[in-house]
DNA sequence: ACTACCCGCGAAACCGCTTTCACGAACCTC
DNA sequence: GAGGTTCGTGAAAGCGGTTTCGCGGGTAGT
């Protein structure tokens, strides 16, 4: 045998005395197998320092180990921390669990493409999907048969497992706890309308005002996009539009800081004047000044959450979305 | 054959009329194959909506198909966005290449774990580090004839190929543009110093102050670690050694704003009684009140670099350290 | 016309692990 | 004690490609 090679199942099977079956079983976790011969294969294991091919391993079981987190968006990533923490919790988790996490990064509509072709071919055991844009391809997956998680809620009603940030309910505190600190004429700068998280925290709001007693007017509500600029743009809106504006909840901490830029800009003192709440709880919400109210969500426990509900999919355990709570962190700006 | 399975190469060999020897042939392009009858196999593929299994593939031939990024450190990417930049820069040219990204984060020092079995047990093709802490590991692997690149300076003098920012042109620029301000006594504020970008940083800082013909009176260069809170910490020391202080470069964005929101709140103005620099042109950079001078890293280019260099060593191409230039971007703060 | 090459191609070994299947021994059951 | 189980185990057949090796025929050289 070469120096450098690594031993395989012969090897070990030779010096353990047993045959290549038993040497599997014993690394496959089999009980059938008689302690005494078990243990000995440990030991050949440890003496030649054996480490299975996972290669191999794929080829015959049909399982690569692999998981594939798919975002289906390269400008998130690139100007955003939040999926780079996903990520980092998912891949804790499942690295924990001896499974490894495969990045495929697609532009916005070419999902049909190289990805798509990777993710039914079989390599991998299972995808995590972020930022969806549409429901075709995780459908189609579907009916393939691989186990899927969808990070966020899906458009259409499915029954792929998601997990999700409260959207709904941290809007809902958002815009309540502006009220009850006075404010009278609030508004909200959506997210992209076209993801749901920014409808689910659109209606959080929505609810808070039916339940004052209001509706918010006209004009109150702005389609923004998660951007800073947007998050500029549209508070310049409300102020000319609402002169006796007096909060504003913006459906991320970007937008907040923006409008926070334009309010203070103006002339408007934040929080004296005009109240802002944020959600995410970013880095960014804690350097501001005024330091940001914010809407905190744990990101990292997404993915974590995300991952676990993998895992217990491939282990065939029954499994339902989950929702994570939000919290309500008070700082300066609110 | 089953409905759903998925052609081998006997089907494709048997449409074709010819041997799976020269289907493989076709299908790697080897040229020697008679033109015609590599059509052949080439409709059969199409006919058949062939893929390659790239599991067996790789356990045929030794080549996976899939590059590690090892990230020695969880909390960075959790953090900060500048990793997840930096890997999707390097996702899409792999991507590119028809190879895959396999994501590994480690927590510092236990790198010698799992992931570097994994690595070594020649699973992936190449690995691209991130955030080095030591170069123990990497030594090995190369020792290994694994292919390898790191992104960041090593700490030793080694010979494997790296790609890196600028630093030291970077922040000499940074402090040179400070002087050129008018400032006279400018202080620095230094990322974790065992890191080597620190150094190198704090090298070019040193520079320009040569060049200037003074030299930075001790206590004037703080040992700094990255954090929002470390560049509040040092500001305030700094203006109590150094009353005049009137410049200060920092060695990133988030540590400037730490200082900026310091030296505000001690009725210094930015960038009226002392001018800012930071580094890396983040987010908050822009989204900063005053607006962040700093000096731009390219951070995908980073990581195309990285990925770059990774495919010219697997196509067995001579390879060198790239360094990729700084800009530096003037906005309100200096 | 005869040996020497070269070229294109198929047969078959091989990559290293998983899993089915069948066999012998031990254990029951009536 | 015959027939039926159960249990642990090894032989061997895959998994789906890649690659070596050698064959047959065509070309070239003399």
């Amino acid at each position: 045998m070469v120096p450098g090679a690594r031993p395989t199942y012969a090897v070990i099977a030779k010096t353990a005395g047993v045959s290549e079956a038993t040497v599997s079983r014993v690394l496959n976790g089999d009980e059938s197998v008689h302690p005494e011969r078990a243990r000995r294969v440990q030991e050949a294991v440890e003496k030649l320092g054996y480490k299975k091919n996972r290669v191999a391993s794929a080829l015959a079981s049909g399982r690569t180990g692999l998981i594939a987190v798919v975002i289906d968006d390269d400008l998130s990533v690139f100007a955003d921390p939040f999926w780079g923490t996903v990520t980092s919790g998912v891949s804790r988790v499942l690295q924990e669990n001896g499974l490894h996490t495969v990045l495929m990064i697609s532009p916005v509509g070419s999902l049909e493409g190289g990805v798509s072709h990777y993710l039914k071919s079989g390599e991998v055991d299972g995808a995590i999907f972020f930022v969806l844009h549409s429901d075709a391809l995780v459908n189609d997956l579907k009916k393939r048969g691989l186990p899927l998680v969808i990070t966020g809620t899906p458009h259409s009603s499915t029954d792929i497992p998601f997990v999700d940030t409260d959207n709904f309910g941290g809007a809902y505190t958002a815009t309540k706890h502006l009220m009850s600190q006075g404010c009278k004429k609030v508004g909200i700068i959506t997210g992209d309308i076209g993801t749901t998280a920014a409808k689910q925290r659109l209606d959080g709001y929505l609810q808070a005002y039916r339940e004052s007693g209001h509706l918010p007017g006209k004009g109150l509500i702005c389609e923004g996009d998660y951007s800073f600029e947007s998050g500029k743009k549209h508070a310049q809106a409300l102020l000319e539009t609402h002169p006796d504006l007096d909060g504003i909840f913006a459906s991320n901490d970007l937008m907040a800081m923006g409008a926070i830029a334009v309010l203070e800009s103006a002339g408007k003192s934040v929080p004296a004047h005009v109240r802002v709440v944020g959600f995410d709880d970013a880095l960014i919400a804690q350097t501001s000044r005024p330091a940001l109210t914010t809407i905190r969500q744990d990101v990292v426990a997404l993915g974590e959450a995300a991952a676990t509900l993998m895992i217990a999919q491939l282990n065939g355990q029954e499994i339902e979305p989950k929702i994570l709570p939000t919290e309500l962190i008070i700082r300066e700006s609110a």
